[in-house]
DNA sequence: CCCAACGTACATCGAATATCGAATATCGTC
DNA sequence: GACGATATTCGATATTCGATGTACGTTGGG
């Protein structure tokens, strides 16, 4: 685990890169546990893949700027990056909206 | 050209796919045109692209749930599909928000 | 009927993705 | 400093994607 895990700056998130991120259905089921604004480990993403695909999803959504990744020993808390929400915000809470109103945890 | 453009019925149109089809960027481009809830054909989303690589990406939107293709003798008219922007009001809603907001007709 | 125009389907190519397993780096503890 | 736990990275592979060129089917006009 880099002591650094290289978040993207606000400036260089793009759309187009945050709706990537979100096509896919294990990023999405991930996201639909961060929904609830919380700090979540990698744990409770119960997605069907092994350790180390989990962390390349992680990082797709942490270098589109989505999550936001606090290390706290050797675990890993990720979160939202409010500020992202908030550089766009009808995109991503309408898309964390759909995600809740989807019930994505179990398609 | 199919009489038939192959529409999917709105019960198979997925969150995931449909994010899928807004993470590109022509794609967003071409999308940031249909924002008007109007019709439009081809030549008005200049893309720097060939006619093939075109029907690629429109293929892709169609098969996404996200577009109609009718087709007028040999011109084709593409527009949004109200019924899938009413069955994912606050994603897709929120993601046209987002590109009108951001200009994408330039990036 | 023949022909041109238009959009698409197909095959192709290079690049990127998703996945896994093994190896590596970091942290906390002994 | 060595060890175990955790997360990432690396190597490898199968799949998919973006882009192009060519060929095909439809449409409309001579």
């Amino acid at each position: 685990m880099p002591r650094q895990p290289e978040h993207p700056d606000l400036d260089d998130v793009r759309l187009d890169r945050l709706f990537f991120a979100l096509g896919d259905r294990a990023r999405l089921r991930i996201l639909s546990v961060l929904c609830d604004r919380a700090e979540h480990s990698r744990e409770e993403f119960d997605v069907a893949v092994g350790p180390s695909t989990l962390s390349h999803h992680m990082k797709i959504l942490r270098e589109a700027g989505l999550t936001r990744h606090r290390y706290e020993g050797t675990h890993c808390r990720i979160s939202l990056r409010t500020d992202t929400l908030a550089r766009f915000p009808a995109a991503l809470n309408g898309a964390l909206e759909a995600l809740a109103a989807e019930q994505y945890d179990e398609a």
